[in-house]
DNA sequence: ACGACAGCCGACCGGTCGGTCGGTACAGAC
DNA sequence: GTCTGTACCGACCGACCGGTCGGCTGTCGT
């Protein structure tokens, strides 16, 4: 219970993405299914000036909870459309046919916004990546399942927050910016830990580290972001079974 | 001689990356060493209201030229750090110790510097990845250096203009967007093709296509400059031998 | 000596940005 | 009927954006 919120020691040095595992997620988010009593200030040291929108998320009724996950889809979809930094509140208020104002009254600010589209797409890398792959007993089983369920989730048209989340880095207030970054870092090392099985169940000589694996892995996924369409060649199930035959086999088989 | 400068039928879905391959590149650029006669227009078709600022390079003396660089690299290494949309005119013209008229001066607009900086960001790819790669006889060999060599361009602190094309997608006008995309597919072409010589001379029975291996491949280059902090653990000289031993059996060896 | 011109400055423009605020409409509790 | 709080509107704010412009200065060709 109550996450810790170590932080890590070093800012990355360019965008920084690396996500983080599980068990947590529950707390600082108002956003979501997810409904814990009362969540723990993120923030934990000194009386900051920093924003900790997190806590204040006062009663939230039904309907309120409600229209905030309206408003976040559409603004998760107009971020990646247009990008954050293009779109503005003007933009997001118009496609939900709000006025600006309407919309500061759900959110306190932009950066707000996409704090919790980010980490709703954590939550959903979370609960749809890594609670299915726990299960599974095989370690080999197990990352085979990890990578299409990965490839799933960044292909997924109904989830375009993890899209923002792996393309939008530099805004956030440091605080913020730093759960983000820490949850991007426990889902990678969760996903080393994955290869690491494998390593050992197959007694590979270690010619590649997990690390780099697991890095190479994230990247080779998380870019298709970059190149697919849905409606050119080389569909979601192609690529599942030949990323796959990749980092077991190479390209080359 | 002289580009055809033909485009791709399609948007990308999303951000589109993509490179060219090489050969041309020299025309539509006033930026680089480069220095052709007379350079065509990039935009054939109409008199268009669209802007073909590449075509005005009038004369260019040295110094002229010099600037122009001094300038492109400063804004390349502030887009990189905090990103295009939101670096003003200002920080660059300030970060020059210059005026934002006098910066003005120089460019015509924001979008012609980005659209300088990405293109010498393939150049510089052209130049040091393609050209090179092309003189090695071997296939396997050839695609162990380009794998090295695509590495080494993304982490080169010295060509931040590449980090910026890779992550940067979303702004300039239409026609430009079109070019810089083009010449990025024309890469993955190039980067196709050394695989399929590869996968030919192998006999390899051709479960993981040449296309889907380069967009893996690339993929987990590019994406590198996401995580990679220079004093970390993981240089770059542990990563090229492991990504290439990834790509050619896997990596459970 | 002088005109031409590159290089540059700094004031300025219209527009848009994120964000604020006073007020209204309405629903439910009592 | 009144009170309370949510949802929302629309006018508004100061800051800053990309970009323009008239004019100054130093250099070079003639």
């Amino acid at each position: 219970m109550s996450r810790a919120v170590a932080f890590g020691k070093g800012l990355w040095a360019l965008g920084s993405w690396l996500w983080i595992q599980v068990v947590h997620a529950a707390d600082y988010r108002t956003y979501g299914e997810s409904r814990n009593p009362k969540s723990e200030i993120p923030n934990p040291k000194a009386p900051s000036p920093e924003p900790n929108f997190v806590t204040m998320s006062h009663v939230t009724r039904e309907a309120t909870l409600d229209s905030r996950q309206d408003i976040l889809r559409t603004a998760a979809r107009l971020f990646q459309q247009r990008g954050y930094d293009a779109t503005s509140m003007n933009d997001v208020a118009a496609a939900l046919k709000l006025s600006k104002g309407g919309l500061y009254h759900h959110f306190q600010s932009k950066d707000e916004m996409l704090f919790h589209i980010m980490n709703h797409a954590l939550d959903i890398t979370e609960e749809r990546v890594v609670k299915a792959v726990r299960g599974v007993q095989s370690p080999e089983e197990r990352l085979r399942m990890l990578i299409r369920l990965h490839i799933e989730v960044v292909l997924s048209v109904r989830d375009r927050e993890v899209t923002v989340m792996l393309h939008e880095n530099h805004p956030l207030p440091p605080s913020l910016r730093k759960q983000i970054n820490q949850r991007k870092k426990d889902y990678i090392h969760f996903v080393e830990g994955v290869i690491a099985d494998v390593q050992k169940q197959k007694g590979s000589k270690g010619s590649v580290s997990p690390r780099a694996a697991a890095l190479a892995l994230l990247g080779m996924i998380n870019w298709i972001y970059q190149w697919y369409k849905p409606e050119g060649r080389l569909q979601a199930q192609d690529l599942i079974p030949q990323y796959t035959e990749m980092l077991f086999a190479g390209a080359f088989l």
